[in-house]
DNA sequence: GTGCGTGCGCGAACACCGTTCACCAGCACA
DNA sequence: TGTGCTGGTGAACGGTGTTCGCGCACGCAC
């Protein structure tokens, strides 16, 4: 049995690799860089080989996102470690660094998993890494309170039911990660805010890397502070720094 | 020289149709779909002979980009005319409903424009005719004085030089257009908003072109009118519908 | 009217791409 | 000892961007 195990683990680590040499070409050729055979030329194979671990180029494409995904969550679980647990308005400042100091870093990442269109994950939404790491954070903020919620007559009506939802899948999935919310902790207001929240770190973030801000920035950094810490004000976070 | 002029009549000609080509393809097919020998093909003549008209592949899908770009302008123009004009907060709504409805009606031609990094137009930032509409709107409130600006002490101080530039800029931009906005009447303060604002709007878009949010959305134009409303309350614009 | 220059399109070619297929070496196992 | 599976190869197909030399047709000068 160890000789099979050991020709899986081969398999395993070849398969492994196909995906950091991707993703190395990726970051240092750019997206049409890299190349089934591309990718095994750096391997000293040859391309059709490749077909015995991805069916297609695009399934290829797909893990490596899921890679990245993972890659980034990593990120910014280390990144908390740096942070006491009881601080969960600093856990927050960290997140929303970390993801703009990868994407700054990534740029073709970034683009890859988060600006291509009906790439990266299929549509029944099994939360990416990276998301849940957002959330269990966004679930510590519930938990300790230390939001303010708008009333659910604030919420607009007809988006009552996919907040409902949103929210019933995220109590979930914080569930198998053995965090309990309960619901009386998470009204609907609070799903809006977490949505509307995610809209402007994305906008910022998007538009840094993308070079697309009405007029040339030359301190992004304080201008992502700037709104992070607005941001922080306006949800209510009892920010201690 | 009405010969030269015919001659040179359908050269042009040929150009525009290349562009066209290229975007139809792309709108019908997606970006991988665009290819020079598609658009050659589609046109009845040969990829070499576009080499007549653009030094590469990608000097073309730069000049799609600013077609798409003035196309979008034309669009939301055409928009504007309906909003009568002493009725600057509907003109803001429109410019706002019409560039969601676009993006979301062409998510090719958006993630190809608003998506790509590196792309697009150069750095020294000559205004695309798309931003223009935006910033002509803004001037509009500006001069109308119906926005409430943050005062300069609340805009972060290591922002000012940019921002600063970003408005001379912008009124030089205006001048030509023919449009006069005295200094006065643009603090920094306003600057500042105007780029909180794109970058929510940004957000907003690009995330649903993308399906990008936590949860999937039923109702993404009630979620983009609860966003723009309350982004209209927040700067203040006194909004008539 | 004849010649000429120039601009535009063509066909062939090159190197590269994703993908398929037949084939083969090596290994586990009966 | 044979057998079947696994992972690799090389050739091939149709596609891509790009280059190059050829040729045709047209506008213009003599």
């Amino acid at each position: 049995m160890t000789q099979a195990e050991r020709r899986d683990r081969s398999r395993v680590d070849t398969d492994r690799s196909i995906r950091t040499v991707a993703r190395t070409l990726l970051v240092s050729r750019g997206r049409q860089g890299v190349t089934l055979r591309a990718i095994a030329r750096e391997m000293g194979i040859t391309a059709p080989a490749l077909y015995r671990y991805y069916d297609s180029f695009e399934d290829l494409i797909r893990h490596v996102c899921t890679d990245i995904c993972a890659d980034l969550a990593a990120e910014l679980t280390a990144g908390l470690t740096a942070v006491p647990d009881e601080d969960t308005p600093g856990q927050v400042f960290a997140v929303c660094r970390g993801f703009r100091a990868w994407a700054v870093r990534h740029p073709q990442e970034f683009s890859l998993v988060f600006a291509t269109p009906a790439a990266g994950l299929p549509a029944d939404c099994a939360p990416d890494p990276f998301g849940q790491v957002f959330l269990t954070v966004a679930a510590r903020v519930l938990a300790a309170r230390q939001l303010a919620v708008p009333a659910e007559a604030d919420v607009p009506e007809q988006l009552r039911a996919d907040l409902a939802e949103f929210r019933t899948t995220l109590i979930n999935t914080l569930a198998e990660t053995g965090i309990d919310l309960p619901e009386h902790l998470f009204p609907l207001g609070a799903a809006y805010t977490m949505l509307r929240f995610w809209v402007r770190l994305y906008g910022q973030v998007a538009l840094e890397v993308f070079g697309r801000f009405p007029a040339p920035v030359s301190a992004p950094e304080l201008l992502f502070e700037s709104m992070v810490a607005e941001l922080a004000a306006e949800i209510g976070l009892t920010a201690r720094r």
